[in-house]
DNA sequence: GCTATATCACTACACTTGTAGATATTATAT
DNA sequence: ATATAATATCTACAAGTGTAGTGATATAGC
């Protein structure tokens, strides 16, 4: 299943919080990016035909809706078409820039050298 | 600048050799993706027309072309983008993926290895 | 010089995406 | 019971993208 840019955007409030109506996305995003409530339903009503979500419940007349796709079944392949194609088979040069140029967290960095050293381990 | 995704292979060929034709570019895309030579040269015209390439020389009838813009430029903005439309502000399941399902190489691993530790020593 | 072929330039078209208006309809407050 | 507001549904449209066809033309081989 293909998710534009937008779709993305959607979805990642819906991992985050289950289940969620148009007007609570149009709360959010309304500010954030300028757009009309119909912009956002448009964009749930085409997340629902794709699949990605499906109603659940509704309150009044407003409809409930809960995502249908897991999270990692979306992201894995993208990562993974989208660092190839940016980076083909050396991914050096993201290495460098997210540990020089934009700095992970600490808990990052932490979980970042066990699994180095996880992988090291493994490897030997 | 923002370039599609068939562009962004398309200046991958650019950013590894310098300068190409569109006849070139076709031998290595024609087979790989099945398109015809149309189809990637109308790339190629696109990629002018962004200014992400110029022409530079031509021999016969055939035109070669140069990147104008550096890989970096175009990379870092988007690797940025991208990940925090997919993964917020914790990175760690992208590290996840990428250790322990995809597998880094021995020199990304080092290489990773060795940023850890230079990121560890300048925090502290 | 003439012809065939490679290459270019131009045009086209369906699909996706971001954006939103118009209209219908249902709850809710009075 | 009715008016109003909120929400849904449906339709639209321009821009970008992947894909390719057509026709012009310059070079290369004869």
């Amino acid at each position: 299943m293909r998710l534009s840019e937008f779709e993305l955007d959607v979805m990642a409030h819906f991992w985050r919080d289950g289940s969620l109506s148009a007007p609570e996305l149009f709360e959010r995003f309304g500010d954030a990016r300028g757009v009309t409530y119909s912009t956002v339903k448009t964009i749930v009503d085409r997340l629902e035909e794709k699949g990605a979500i499906e109603r659940v419940s509704s309150r009044g007349r407003t409809i409930f809706y809960a995502p249908v796709i897991k999270q990692e079944r979306i992201r894995k392949p993208l990562v993974k078409s989208f660092l190839r194609r940016l980076f083909g088979n050396d991914l050096r040069p993201l290495f460098t820039q997210l540990l020089r140029d934009e700095k992970l967290s600490d808990d990052e960095l932490d979980y970042l050298e066990r699994l180095v050293e996880e992988t090291r381990r493994r490897q030997k």
